[in-house]
DNA sequence: CATCCTTACGCAAACGTTTGCGTGTGGAAA
DNA sequence: TTTCCACACGCAAACGTTTGCGTAAGGATG
């Protein structure tokens, strides 16, 4: 098992010393042609390959980018990983992913780890805990060693940094709006927690929307599931003989289960009950009937917050001090979960 | 910003030296309890945390684990990730994923620049591309430099080390018998091109038992599909005025297309036809009718996989020639898209 | 008073790089 | 023959740790 070959080898090896192959391998001109082809075709016949810890080391940056996000098994979060590593990749940085599994001890412990030596810097979504205790000791500490963050999606409003979100509010009341125009009148939001900061968020904007319709929100329309794992039955209770003809979903596991329910009620979707989700995630896509959704463009905004923080990471300290925070613009995708604009609903 | 703080700065303020605050913090019983204490509080004061750069470059070790896989936003794959991140963690080891986007450079590119000094050694799961072109140098060439790598789900026999799959052909061959045992007789199935390993031999778990039933196999009654993104209009060509009482689909993408499809040409799942899925996804789980499928069993995979690699990696040289081969049970997840056992189908 | 042991610490090497600067060799010019 | 300059290379420091070993100081012992 031949082990991994390092300069002071090649230059044992050819006799020279290893400075002389570390120029050589750079094809410094300082470096006789002669000596440099003989150390190159060494280095090559050997597979010679930097070590990166030692140039890590070296240069005081690891070239990777660590994520950390609530949960590694969900769509959205992923494909906000894809387009964090598309640009990563392009740009010559390694991504580390870690989950923290909606855990604040284990974001901290992972962020800590990171932090001392792994990663030059952070794109993160916080963890429903940390959302929930407020401590964000570790972010704050993490910047002020010199680490720039990028929060995305569950951010936090407290932490002066990069964001990258989307309008929360502002897709929620598109999707309210939408309900509202194709002619529903009672339309039902099943939501999170508050402490849930996008949840909050779209609830505000599916009020904002309500209100500038000038009808009259109604408590018994909404529905704060705490028990994720859980929903159908609180779904399945909330929906039981209500009178609605629309129901706007904060994600799509809501919105899917209240198909769900809707259909062993016996009630029709969208014939009867119109119903939208948020995220554009397999299950809407591929779901029947497939769900009308708000996109929230994870990859784009992977993309974005990756290019913020390698614009800090490489920037020039100029305008290390001056944080943006980037909106990306959701989407309707309207699909068949939804009636259509000026079908004449006569229920 | 105050910067990380290191050994050097903390024996600069205690005028003492380096290794005596190395050794301090240690609490080598070679300083003095004074001292100790001292060179702790300050320590903790300036939250000193050891360079892992450093200590990788010394120890030879990363304590990482690299994690490759062919697509991100793929549920399986996630739940294997999940796995692997919880032994790994456990056991202090960090954990960084990449993914191949299914293509060989990637592949190549992700797993050298891991290999040259960013982690221990890897797990993996190889790109549709790399078991196209059937070039592995990249792996053996990782393995030739002593870092052990644990394959998984799509495996390469050629390839000598430690590997966890499911039994595809059995978990399909069960489940065809499933479908025969509740009395289905023109089962077709929905499968990749052959140069897929899983694909193949799930189709050959499939033909297994419909011999082991005495039933003819029928050209007719195999579909491999090669564009993955489009299989709707494959599919439904396929499945038009065919008479079939059941399919077999060897993932859940082509399952819930087929009932799909099937809904759209007026037969219903699963009173018409009977169908079983492959891996239990979110979509299996929230479809409408739920799928019957084989569950892969995902999370277990990336245990055991990174139990392997950790014995392997921290092992005694002894049985670090000895490569195992870890075969994961799979199991049958009865749903409501299949017809119940023992109910007298008359079509 | 000389010797010895313990205590408490520092030195230096090593991990694998990079790079500014110093230096020996050789040939050419004076 | 002397002087000078390029050329081609090596030295050493630095990144932040760890750790075996050497050693100064001080007290105890003979």
């Amino acid at each position: 098992m031949k082990q991994k070959v390092t300069l002071k080898q090649i230059a044992k090896e050819l006799d020279v010393s290893i400075s002389t192959v570390s120029k050589a391998l750079k094809d410094s001109k300082e470096i006789s042609l002669d000596t440099r082809q003989k150390v190159k075709a060494f280095a090559r016949l050997y597979n010679y390959k930097p070590n990166n810890i030692a140039l890590s080391l070296k240069n005081r940056k690891t070239k990777t980018i660590g994520v950390i996000i609530p949960e590694i098994v969900h769509h959205f979060f992923t494909t906000v990983i894809g387009g964090v590593e598309k640009v990563a990749n392009e740009k010559g940085y390694n991504v580390i992913i870690c989950s923290s599994n909606n855990s604040f001890d284990k974001e901290v412990i992972n962020l800590e780890m990171l932090a001392s030596g792994s990663a030059d810097g952070f794109i993160l979504s916080v963890a429903k805990e940390t959302q929930l205790k407020k401590d964000y000791h570790h972010i704050e500490e993490t910047m002020s060693q010199g680490m720039p963050v990028v929060l995305f999606d569950r951010i936090i409003d407290e932490i002066v940094c990069d964001k990258v979100i989307i309008d929360d509010a502002k897709g929620a009341q598109t999707a309210t709006n939408h309900l509202l125009s194709i002619g529903c009148k009672k339309i039902a939001i099943l939501t999170t927690v508050d402490y849930i900061s996008v949840g909050k968020l779209r609830t505000n904007g599916y009020l904002r929307a309500l209100r500038a319709y000038d009808i009259f929100e109604k408590e018994e329309f909404i529905l704060k599931i705490e028990d994720v794992d859980n929903c159908e039955s609180e779904i399945s209770d909330f929906l039981r003989d209500k009178d609605i003809d629309a129901i706007f979903a904060v994600n799509e596991l809501f919105a899917v289960t209240a198909v769900k329910v809707l259909d062993i009620q016996g009630k029709r979707v969208p014939h009867d009950v119109s119903v939208i989700g948020f995220t554009d995630g397999i299950l809407s896509k591929h779901f029947i009937p497939s769900l009308t959704t708000v996109s929230q463009h994870g990859e784009d905004m992977g993309i974005r917050a990756a290019k913020l923080l390698i614009d800090k990471l490489e920037g020039d300290d100029v305008a290390i001090e001056e944080y943006r925070t980037v909106i990306i613009d959701t989407s309707l995708i309207q699909r068949k979960s939804t009636k259509k604009m000026g079908s004449n609903p006569n229920n």
